[in-house]
DNA sequence: CGTACATATGACCGCGCGGTCATAAAGGGT
DNA sequence: ACCCTTTATGACCGCGCGGTCATATGTACG
C-alpha cells in the first residue's frame, strides 16, 4: 500500500502538499496538483481513511443500530438509510441487535462509539433505546415522536400517527361503525404511535374504541389476531399496523368464511411491494421510508457539522393512502352471508 | 475522550500495560489488571478502534456491497450478513450501489478499501461485480457459483441451482408435462443459476423446455409475466424465481380467470414470511439466507486470518421445499374451466 | 525601491494505539 | 552464591495522515 509519502517522493513535493491536493485545500498550483495526481495514479495510491480519522478526529462515518428482525419494515428502512447516508458522503457502520434484548442496544451503541462514528441512527426505536441518549455524539431516533428529543438527540418521525389516522379515517368514511386495530409490540414507538392515531381518529368521531389486538408485526401474528377477530360477527373493519399482519388477518378471515372486503374490510400500513398483488389487493398506507431516512440524515449531518447550532425544522412526510380492493362499505345490517364469488380488483 | 495514557496515569502503570490488559496479553498480574480496569471504569475509557487500526494495520471490519434494491432477497440477505458478521466479532461497513450501474460496484469497493476493511462481501453478485476481483483483500461472492472463484476470491452459493431443481421437480412429480419459468434479470448469477437448475430438471426427464419469461424480481414484473403466460392454455405449471414474482404471477392468472392451483400450479422461491398467508398459500423453496451468510463469513474470516491457507470446504445448504396450496396435479386433459370455488388450504 | 499582501510550499508535531526490545523482579536448580 | 528461566513492566518507535506555523515566491501599491 503506497502512502502519501511515496506519492510525494515521486511527485517531487512534500507530503503536506499531497495532503493539500487530496483535501482540495487552496494554494496548490495547477501544475503541482497534476504532478501529484499523476504520481498517485501510477502508484495506485488510495487515501487511508483510518489514518485520516486518527489525525483529524473525525471519521465521516455514521453508525446505525437496527433490530435484527427479518420483518419488512426494519429491513427496508435499513436500505433507505444506507442510501441516505451515502448521499451525504458519509460511510455507514451497521450493528444489529436482537429485538427485545435490553442490553443489546446499549452494547451496540458502545461498539459504534469505539468505531469512532460521528453520529448514530437508532432505526425503529424501542423503549430500550433510551439508553443511547447519554452519549457524546448526535443520535437520531428514526421513527420516534419529536417529544422524545433531548439534548444532542434528534428524531424523525415516519408520521406513524398520521398514517394510522388516515387508515382509520378511510374505514370510517366508508361507513364502518368502528375499526378494530391489530397492533405491533408496545415496546416499539411505531406501534404506540399507530395506536394513538387510530384511537384519536375514533374518538374524534365519538366511536367505540375496541380493545387492541396485539401482534408482533409478523404475518403469523396477524393470522392469530384475525382468528380472534373472526369470532366476533360485529367486526367489519380492521386496521393492521403492518402489511404483513394485514395479510395474515385477511387469510384468517377468509379461512373463517368471511369475505374480504364484502364482510370485513382490512387496511394495512407499509405498502410493501406485494401488497398490490395479493388477493384481494391490499388497501394500505404507504410508509415513507426514503423520505424519513433522508430527512433524518439531513438533521444528523447538520448536528454533526454544526454542533450547537439550531436544527432545521423537520417536515412531516406526506401521507399516502393507497386504496385497493380490501376495503368496502360495511355489509348491510341484514346479515346475508351470501357465499358469492370474490371480486377481483386490479391494483 | 480519555486515552490509554490517562488510564495508565491513574492506575500508576505504563501505557503499554494498559494496552496489555485490553488486548488480554499474558504477563499481567491480577492486581495490576484490576487497577487498570478500575481506572478505565472511573474514566469511562473506551478503546479507540481507529488508533488501534492504524497501529496494527487491521481494522477487524468487513465491508459489504449490496444492491440498493428494495426487493425481499437482498434486504433479507443483508440482515443475515449483519448477524453473521457480528457473530465473528468483526464490524460491518455497508455500501450500496444501484442495480445495473456498471461503475457502481467498482466505486463501492474502492470506498470500502479506503475505509480499510479486512475483507469484502459482494451480496448477490451481478456481472458487474467481476471488477472486484482484483483487490488486495479477500472477497466473498455471496451467491455466486463456486466456478467463479479465483485467487483471493471466495464464493458461497445459496444453492440456487438446487433450489430451482427442487421447485421444478416438485411440479413434474405432480404430473405436469412441463414447467414454465419466470426468471430474474440475467445479469444476476442467482437468476442464471435458477434458469440452469430449472432447465436441467426438465432435460433430465426429456421434457420440452419452454422459453424463459423475463422478470426483474418485482411482483409487478411477475404480474406482467403472468398475463403473458395466461394467454397460453397449455401452461399448467409455473416456477417463478422469486416469491414476489410468484405472487404477481398468481394474481395475473386469477385475473385472467385461471384458478390456482386447479388450472395452473405456481411455485415460488424464497419462502418470504407472507408466503404462507397469501391466497392461495404459496408453495415455495426456502432460501437459506442465514446459512449461506454464516458459511460465507466463516470462509471470509478464515481467509483474512490465515492468508494463503487452504479453505475449508463449503457445504451446500439444505434444500427445503415448502409445499402449500398453490400447486396441484394438472387439470385432466378434458379442459373443463369449471368456475368452482377456490379452496382454502391452511399453511 | 521598499513595504504590504496574496500565493504557494515545506518542516515538524502529534493523534492513540500496538510492537519490539530492554529490563526488573521472582523463583528453581546446582 | 551462581546462572537461568519465567514473569511482569516500561521506554520508545512508528502507523499515515491533518494542522500549525514558518518560509519562499510572486504582485501591486505608494
Amino acid at each position: 500500500m503506497p502512502s502519501s509519502a511515496d506519492v510525494a517522493r515521486l511527485a517531487g513535493v512534500s507530503r503536506k502538499t499531497v495532503s493539500r491536493v487530496f483535501n482540495e485545500e487552496p494554494y496548490v498550483s495547477a501544475e503541482v496538483r497534476r504532478r501529484v495526481m499523476d504520481a498517485a495514479d501510477t502508484l495506485g495510491y488510495r487515501l487511508n481513511q483510518t489514518a485520516r480519522a486518527l489525525a483529524s478526529g473525525r471519521t465521516r462515518t455514521v453508525g446505525v443500530v437496527t433490530l435484527g428482525t427479518p420483518g419488512y419494515g426494519p429491513a427496508t428502512l435499513l436500505v433507505s438509510i444506507e442510501r441516505a447516508v451515502r448521499d451525504t458522503g458519509y460511510a455507514l457502520h451497521v450493528v444489529s441487535t436482537m429485538d427485545g434484548d435490553p442490553a443489546g442496544i446499549a452494547s451496540a451503541v458502545t461498539s459504534l462509539l469505539e468505531q469512532g462514528v460521528d453520529g448514530i441512527v437508532i432505526s425503529e426505536p424501542v423503549d430500550e433505546g433510551k439508553a443511547a441518549i447519554r452519549v457524546d455524539v448526535p443520535v437520531l431516533f428514526l421513527g420516534a415522536p419529536p417529544a422524545f428529543a433531548a439534548a444532542r438527540t434528534l428524531t424523525t418521525s415516519t408520521g406513524s400517527e398520521l398514517l394510522a389516522r388516515a387508515a382509520t379515517d378511510h374505514l370510517l368514511d366508508l361507513g364502518h361503525a368502528t375499526v378494530h386495530h391489530v397492533a405491533g409490540p408496545r415496546r416499539w414507538y411505531a406501534a404506540r404511535d399507530r395506536i394513538e392515531g387510530w384511537r384519536a381518529a375514533l374518538e374524534e368521531r365519538r366511536r367505540i374504541v375496541p380493545p387492541v389486538v396485539a401482534g408482533d408485526w409478523s404475518a403469523a401474528s396477524g393470522h392469530a389476531a384475525g382468528r380472534e377477530l373472526a369470532r366476533d360477527d360485529d367486526v367489519t373493519a380492521v386496521f393492521a399496523a403492518g402489511d404483513e399482519m394485514a395479510i395474515g388477518v385477511i387469510r384468517a378471515l377468509l379461512e373463517a368464511g368471511r369475505r374480504v372486503p364484502e364482510d370485513v374490510s382490512v387496511v394495512g400500513l407499509d405498502d410493501m411491494p406485494v401488497a398490490a398483488y395479493v388477493t384481494p389487493p391490499l388497501t394500505t398506507v404507504r410508509q415513507p421510508f426514503d423520505a424519513a431516512a433522508r430527512e433524518g440524515l439531513k438533521l444528523l449531518v447538520h448536528a454533526i457539522e454544526n454542533p450547537g447550532a439550531d436544527l432545521p425544522a423537520a417536515t412531516d412526510p406526506p401521507v399516502e393512502l393507497v386504496v385497493r380492493a380490501s376495503t368496502a362499505p360495511p355489509p348491510s345490517r341484514a346479515k346475508s352471508p351470501s357465499q358469492g364469488e370474490i371480486s377481483w380488483h386490479t391494483a
